[in-house]
DNA sequence: CGCTTTGCGTGAACCGTTTCGCTTAATCCA
DNA sequence: TGGATTAAGCGAAACGGTTCACGCAAAGCG
């Protein structure tokens, strides 16, 4: 149906090596450079990418594999990282593996079969077997949010700890003692950071931590929400609470609109992830921003100096770990206790 | 590097031809079919969906085209899209045309160029011009969220009159009559329908239509930010105002909140698009919902209907054009007036 | 038993590019 | 002037699959 290298060369006379070299910016005459133009121009004739991937063994396709696209956080991660790669000529094939291992793995699998250049992933599951094929194709891999101790890739990460920390430390500097986390389970590599960040703030001011003020659970709302809830039913009930991530910070405060809990007043908060929600939370909302854009233009970046490199000699290459710091976004919903 | 099939063929001694059935579920025999079941094991083979995609002209990849990716929407709507085209085997290559007409047609010829299967899309600009080298190509296309006057295609809508309609007689019932609506300008499609709607509402009650309760902008946080202040200053200002998109609603919140409005006491509000706003606001916001998983589950299978199709000898094919009911979140921000 | 069918396998052409090695003519310079 | 260099073009062989037309043997059948 559509036109071919072969249809211009029927119009020009020109040779498919003379047409193939004027595609690719090398030396043609320019008469009859003008000829191919003209005849491209008349045929609505556009590379074919699938053959020309063949040819050249590169899709000039990036695979972006991600847990799950039910947050901003992912939209804005996969739209700034589209774009970068868009802009230098790559496309994104983008693969959600709604948090599950064995799909995963498949999805790798699927995006060697469509011989992406490069995969750029979020990863779910707690160690990087799932990645050995791509490893051994030596096609360039970045890991972002999150990454392995039993092996080393190129990763993107945030400072959970200094985050974490960082937050706790807002409240303490209030004069907050009895301080609550509502967090993931020791499975997931943030959770386990977010803790400890929250676990050296207390230290270093001398506050015991009390273990029922730690709530560990799933990333989700409904742990938020039920935590919170645990939380305020206490007797001996925390005066501030750290929503470590997005999820939680949502069900948290559903649970506090929810019984009609007065904040800063009976209770202080300070949340995670979501710039947004601060906005719109009434008071507003302390929160700990993480740099979106710049995680996944980092990436991005990163990915295509890989491309780069792959092209010259040096195989291999010793990966990198990027770590950025977050930022405070400041509220109205801490109370300072004299 | 990688294993091609030419490798099984050494190593099993049977032809391309043969190892090509094979793959594709055709007949061979059992110790056959056991030998190259063997070599592909050992061989890590995987096909190559490029190659495989220049023989059979079928790229078993699907372009997505969106506006923006910077709200839970478009988040929702790929994220659907993406697990049922997967479902079937193919892979969702999106593009982000930022609001952009001219890179909305670039990223169309760049789609074409990697040979998409076919091409689901958030349309941009006002007509569908754009579209035309896609056309030509004769690969299906399926429009969402908006639609075209000049030319048919398949179109997956939401109500927008009835939902806007629904949205302001809710208000109309708890006896309100002068409500504003912050709104899209004409340009936007969304837009033009859901200001009908609203005006529908209000004629069929024999309200009068007050054209400074209608605020037309951009579908922006700042034009529902600056809209609400507007009218909070109005010497006769309304009693409820119907926020018409996310953004709106976003923007019409903060300017809320900065203010100290109280609501429902001091004016009455309803927004649109995002369920997870109702369950974080304070008090809880009613909301118009839209159907984002049907809407783009809708997509999906109509895409991969036409696929199936485009096999058959059927050529041409009607587009259908499926409209989508809205539903209505209850919320406390509606005051009744006795 | 001879004829048709069916099951399985094969060689070769083809999909639409890129690229390698080679030719030819023009240009340069000692 | 003539050998070396350079610019531009060409033919043909990849790249890694699918598919068509055909061959052959075993099975089915009146």
């Amino acid at each position: 149906m559509a036109a071919t290298i072969r249809d211009i060369r029927n119009r020009t006379g020109l040779s498919l090596a003379t047409i193939s070299k004027y595609l690719n910016g090398g030396n043609v005459l320019p008469e009859n450079r003008k000829a191919i133009a003209e005849a491209i121009e008349e045929l609505h004739y556009e590379v074919n990418e699938v053959a020309r991937g063949l040819a050249t063994q590169k899709s000039r396709t990036i695979g972006v594999l991600i847990q799950t696209f039910d947050n901003i956080f992912m939209g804005s991660i996969v739209s700034n990282i589209e774009r970068i790669l868009r802009e230098h000529n790559y496309g994104t094939i983008v693969c959600d593996c709604q948090q599950d291992k064995k799909l995963e793995e498949e999805e790798i699998h699927f995006l060697l079969g469509k011989r992406v250049d490069g995969i750029i992933t979020i990863p779910t599951a707690g160690n990087a077997g799932y990645l050995q094929a791509a490893v051994d194709r030596k096609i360039p891999i970045v890991l972002l949010d999150r990454t392995f101790t039993d092996q080393k890739f190129d990763s993107i990460l945030v400072d959970n700890v200094e985050a974490a920390r960082g937050a706790v430390q807002i409240l303490i500097d209030h004069g907050h003692t009895r301080i609550a986390i509502i967090c993931g389970d020791d499975s997931e590599y943030t959770a386990r950071e977010r803790l400890r960040g929250y676990c050296t703030a207390l230290e270093s001011a001398n506050i015991d931590i009390e273990a029922s003020y730690i709530k560990r659970g799933k990333l989700s709302t409904a742990h938020g929400y039920e935590s919170m809830k645990e939380l305020l039913a206490m007797k001996d009930r925390p005066s501030a609470v750290f929503f470590s991530n997005y999820e939680i910070t949502l069900g948290g405060i559903m649970a506090i609109n929810e019984l009609h809990v007065a904040f800063p007043q009976e209770i202080s908060l300070i949340g995670f992830d979501n710039f947004m929600l601060s906005k719109v939370i009434n008071p507003k909302l302390w929160m700990v921003n993480q740099p979106m854009e710049t995680i996944a233009q980092q990436a991005a970046e990163l990915m295509l100096k890989r491309l780069e490199e792959s092209g010259k000699k040096g195989e291999d290459y010793e990966p990198e770990t990027i770590i950025l710091p977050t930022d405070m976004v400041e509220g109205e919903s801490i109370r300072a206790l004299s």
